[in-house]
DNA sequence: TTGTAAGCGTTATCAG
DNA sequence: CTGATAACGCTTACAA
């Protein structure tokens, strides 16, 4: 004479599951949630099954409430379709998986205002961490974002920059400038002496650190920079630029074209090739981040491989870690070269 | 002598606010976050300037449990480094962002496993919607899949699926079918006869849709798919199933090899080009879904365009709206003919 | 219109 | 070891 499935409208709650069970609320949340064991082998069984019959999950909300504290982990991106995000994207999410966190993500669309708009949004979920993967730590809005990123800390809450760390906050990052120096070199080692670099606008950090780089390890090994074109950080951004270098003056056949990102400089590639000009021996092409992309592209992008998911899994851990070791082991960048950039003899 | 800014630990609560602003806890929260207004415009202002002082944001979380619904929307897909997930994974967000929602996203690795337990967690959030973009509807794990599907159902949450439609949830489908025939006619009207098709494994479905349609497609306008090699969805798949092809019986100039998706479309003019074969002419490949890279690559990815994104768009409205009607302008989908299957003479 | 108070589903502190 | 019961931050009848 027990109950039939009882086909509850909502979710089985701790309290069905402890009646159920025959306990009581605190017992039934202790072997259910609790972290402690210390309930007898006869109830925890019959709590267990009471939870298995129902079908019964936490509700994360409510614990959230009652504990204080999350099991969440925000992501801001600026635009999740890009492969430089996705792959960031993906270390993120194994790491929070393993840490049994679930991450929200937000898109900023590079938008300033946006940007500060998503935080605090955000901010309401109470994260445990907030994961900031596309800011521009300079500009007229920053001041509106750091004053959000300080309440977010100030309540607790971590917040990890992906990329050269703004100010107090963690962060996780990568050697622009040390990648682009060694490209450099690496270039003008294979006989390249002009180049031109088609960079984001001043102001944003990854951009300006690759370009001081890149100007500096290429100059010092014999090669010049003749000019640096601002846009943006994507596909057409690049491909507008490189339209417009080739019809302006027109490029010299063996220049060199650095492109502050990958996604750059396949949109360079592109319209190098819509010119009826040639990626490599004629026009040399280079990028920066090393994504999938410019393995199967002919010829194939020379790049400095940044390890975009271990980036990554890194923030995951600096989101959520007590502990965190600013300087332990930097993650190795790599110079790859392909045949975007033929040996000039 | 009033306070100095309370550096509260923790953030600002609603009673912080209104002790602030020296009204009631239902006043403040009124004129915070219920809809309809109905408050002094005194007021309100001094809740708002409380609000502001204090830099309060709802909790979430407390709201979720107050109110019984949260404005949450889980997402599932494969893996997010993937372009093509990337992409729809946008299109969510965005229709996310509009709607006020905040979107927490899993990856399941294409693990049937994993994605039980993943729906299972995500259950513990009670957002209002779940967009499953990477089921395999079919297989011995859908059993426990289905289980948790439903359970989250019976809870009143929304399920959507992205592609073929399961059983009674939402679907938001692709005509992979009839895109697949599409293909398949035009490319035999470019003249071919002979194609073989790197297909993910049986029991897929968008895979198996796909399969047949252009089986059709290609054989009604005259071709014949001479063999169907089962792999998985990914560039590596595609480019050791090309890499056997080639190396098992050689393949003839003039073939076509149709990949079930571009990324693994992709894979396989990698193959081709590294067994020394030319893509085109020689032999021809042709994908599905249309990622950006396809444009990219040269010669260009021969495709079938699928709205990626407005696909996501659409998934996001479908898991949220109380009205849907399935049937509503179907996603427009449209054959792309690029160089990488040239007109055969 | 405004305030009081009873929940929402969990956790955690105390007595038993 | 177990069970009341008071929080947690917020919403929402129900009164005033």
């Amino acid at each position: 004479m027990s109950d039939m499935i009882a086909p509850t409208r909502g979710a089985a709650t701790l309290h069905d599951v402890a009646r159920e069970a025959g306990v009581s609320l605190a017992t039934a949340s202790r072997v259910l949630n609790g972290s402690t064991r210390k309930v007898a082998e006869s109830y925890r069984e019959r709590v267990e099954a009471a939870a298995e019959k129902l079908g019964y999950t936490a509700n994360l909300s409510a614990q959230a409430t009652a504990r204080g504290t999350s099991a969440i982990v925000a992501l801001l991106v600026a635009d999740i379709a890009d492969p430089y995000f996705g792959q960031l994207a993906a270390g993120v999410a194994r790491g929070a998986d393993e840490a049994g966190l679930v991450v929200t993500i937000a898109i900023t669309e590079r938008d300033p205002q946006r940007e500060v708009r998503l935080v605090r949004a955000l901010r309401g979920q109470r994260p445990r961490g907030l994961i900031l993967a596309a800011s521009r730590v300079e500009g007229p809005d920053a001041a509106g974002l750091q004053g959000e990123l300080d309440a977010f800390a100030g309540m607790g809450g971590r917040v990890v920059v992906v990329g050269p760390g703004g100010g107090t906050e963690r962060s996780v990052a990568v050697d622009n400038r040390g990648g682009a120096a060694a490209l450099g070199t690496e270039l003008a080692g294979l006989g390249y002496r002009d180049a031109i670099v088609v960079a984001a606008s001043e102001g944003i950090r990854t951009s300006d650190d690759r370009v001081a780089g890149f100007t500096e390890g290429f100059g010092a090994a014999g090669g010049s920079v003749r000019e640096v074109r601002r846009t943006g950080f994507t596909r057409d951004a690049g491909y507008a630029a490189a339209t417009e270098l080739l019809a302006d003056g027109g490029i010299a056949p063996g220049t060199l074209i650095f492109g502050i990102s990958d996604v750059v400089a396949i949109g360079i590639m592109s319209a190098v090739r819509d010119a009826g000009r040639q990626v490599g021996g004629d026009i040399a092409v280079a990028g920066f981040d090393d994504i999938a992309t410019g393995r199967d592209i002919r010829p194939g992008l020379t790049t400095v491989r940044v390890p975009l998911e271990d980036l990554g899994y890194r923030a995951l851990h600096a989101a959520t870690e007590p502990e965190w070791d600013a300087a332990e082991a930097p993650l190795a960048l790599e110079v790859v070269v392909r045949g975007s950039t033929p040996p000039r003899s």
